[in-house]
DNA sequence: TCCTTGGTTAGACGAATGTCTAAACAGACA
DNA sequence: TGTCTGTTTAGACATTCGTCTAACCAAGGA
């Protein structure tokens, strides 16, 4: 849980990340893409998972990278994109209920 | 972490929490909230940590109580905020990067 | 070179968001 | 009752968002 009052720039750089996260069909193609641990996943894959046009799709791919979320790599013809843990985990971290004695926090 | 896909229906709920949450106004509400453990946040405290009106920190915390994260009780003249952990705990849990089941979790 | 497939970008458009001012509601007190 | 303070609600307005179609870029194969 949060343990202490978040500075201003720190609430502008986490709501960023939370903010990418507040969208079901964003929200899915992460839990599609994270449900492969360590591992990649092609658009086409992910494209079809939906009934939205493949540009929607894209979008909002580019939504979860810029967020830090993902990132991708094209390989010859297909592009295939992981998650970021390290970014997740910050994320979590912030709303875990179990106390995290990271990061200096002073009191 | 995410270790299977989410279902639609869970994605619509679990995106209205992080919607809330991907403010920077309301994660700083929050995180000012949360702060005091188990404890409560007067109103009049809250919108004097900020340079917005009385009427948007109202907005925004409404915001939060209708995503489940806040709830609040009148108490004469002063309104009270308090945090909801388990809703916290249910968002954190999805995106924590060091799950508790080792692998096989099958389901 | 041209064509086909996979994926992104650009532009448009209705819907939702964040902020404000003004007004209303709730309680305390003279 | 009236008035003051604390908080929420209503309405307005510019900005942002999610989606689409159309166009473009990248790679492979004739």
């Amino acid at each position: 849980m949060i343990s202490e009052p978040l500075s201003e720039e720190a609430a502008v750089e986490l709501a960023r990340g939370f903010k990418a996260l507040g969208d079901p069909v964003r929200l899915r193609l992460l839990s599609l893409i994270a449900a492969r641990r360590g591992g990649e996943v092609c658009v086409c894959e992910l494209t079809s998972a939906f009934t939205l046009t493949a540009a929607t799709i894209s979008h909002h791919l580019k939504v979860l990278r810029v967020a830090g979320l993902v990132d991708c790599e094209r390989r010859g013809t297909w592009v295939y994109y992981w998650v970021v843990p390290a970014k997740l985990g910050a994320l979590s971290q912030l709303l875990d209920a179990s106390p995290v004695v990271a990061a200096g926090a002073g009191g």
